[in-house]
DNA sequence: CAAAAAAATTGTTTTATATCAATTTATTAT
DNA sequence: ATAATAAATTGATATAAAACAATTTTTTTG
């Protein structure tokens, strides 16, 4: 709890720092944390709806939040967010509205700062800028590697790819304590729920990972990898 | 022939100045103007490989070019670069590596400019860096959209959603001539040429659209624009 | 703690789509 | 022009994956 209250009293003091912002000056590290303000999200709620506009940048600094695209009767998540990262669509430098949905998969706080400033901070700093676009980039190499995954992998090499995702990008641990739903596994690898069930289950019964309650280890990483590369 | 050498002599006077370069001074364009060269590609040859470093911003400014990711045993092609757009993929602020291929689908003229030049105008003019975040931002939101046709379409809506980007975005006409292959149609849909083909025949035999040799017409768009939204 | 609701699991059936193979048409090179 | 090569087309078959339906387990709520 005090950790908490530390954590919202500054920017200057949060991990947010060593992230995007730390080119930033502590003038202007003071300027993001004059016009920030902090909201707790209990799991399940939503965080924005895609097709809305979009005023703030938002930084996760606790919890789980997914962001996904409400598509035709299904969704597809993009990524899931964890402290400290942040949200920030393609939409701001476009119409202001936002391209996809983000919502807490686990109880969350974010601190939300107004746009505006941040375009201002990215105008005025060129390092700042630079660091946004090397993000933005990263973010694009993902979705790259995502697409090539969904549209040219069977269902094996989907599910090892997700399950990669998690332990090593997400959760960053072996045995992980799986904190999204099936439903949510599913969303990350464009299968149905009851697919993307039987593969994990087939995935234990070859010894490749075990699975009991949402504890999940993955005992043979190897032929996981080779499960995701023959697709 | 007169044409092409008024094209190439001075970025100043080239018609991609409207496009991203609007924001660049006099001064800035000369900069530019002074570290380009021009190459020509012949239909069918590799402009660079997914893989390789990076050097250039290339400006396509005569034929067609697409950009493609080699995946799995087939590629995504994920746009068509027609005059006067660029190429200029994220590994840029990354690792200066490409994370696509770029080949001439039709006979092509390029300009190549030292990235070197590009980055340190995006860090000098605010103006110029903004506009070119939002067309990364518009490219990533067409990249979104494409992805969620790709995995919760099936094939007609597919093929129907890549039918308008070649006649609204691409040859911005009506009847149209098709210079790209049927694998290359496939490849943009993500699906088997043999299948794009039968769906092609279905809308012909439907009368959506005729397609005689390469000449192909939208006849019943409102058809079309159903069969794109219902998946 | 019991009841209700939600999530996960399992089996069966249907279907969309790839693959394979053969043929025709178009393009390129001699 | 003609042969050789590549691209497009068509049909038949195999299969990956969704949809449907039923059951069990887990979670939430009164």
């Amino acid at each position: 709890m005090v950790n908490k209250l530390q954590h919202a009293s500054n920017c200057a003091d949060c991990n947010c720092k060593v992230s995007i912002f730390k080119n930033l000056s502590p003038l202007e590290l003071a300027l993001i944390n004059s016009s920030r303000f902090q909201v707790s999200y209990k799991a399940g709620e939503i965080i924005f709806k895609q097709g809305t506009p979009s005023p703030y940048f938002v930084c996760v600094t606790s919890g789980l939040a997914k962001i996904y695209i409400e598509g035709y009767g299904k969704n597809l998540i993009l990524a899931l967010i964890k402290p400290v990262d942040y949200i920030f669509g393609p939409g701001i430098y476009v119409d202001n509205r936002h391209y996809y949905s983000a919502s807490a998969v686990e109880d969350c706080q974010a601190c939300l700062v107004d746009v505006a400033i941040f375009k201002k901070l990215i105008r005025e700093n060129p390092d700042f800028a630079e660091e946004f676009i090397k993000r933005v980039s990263l973010q694009s190499i993902f979705n790259f590697d995502q697409v090539i995954s969904l549209t040219q992998k069977q269902m094996h090499g989907r599910i090892a790819d997700v399950i990669f995702y998690l332990s090593d990008k997400i959760y960053c641990q072996n045995p992980f304590e799986l904190t999204i739903s099936r439903q949510d596994l599913a969303d990350l690898s464009g299968m149905s729920k009851e697919s993307a069930i039987r593969i994990l289950k087939e995935f234990k019964e070859e010894g490749i990972l075990t699975l009991s309650g949402n504890t999940l280890e993955v005992l043979n990483p190897k032929q996981l990898r080779q499960i995701s590369e023959t697709g």
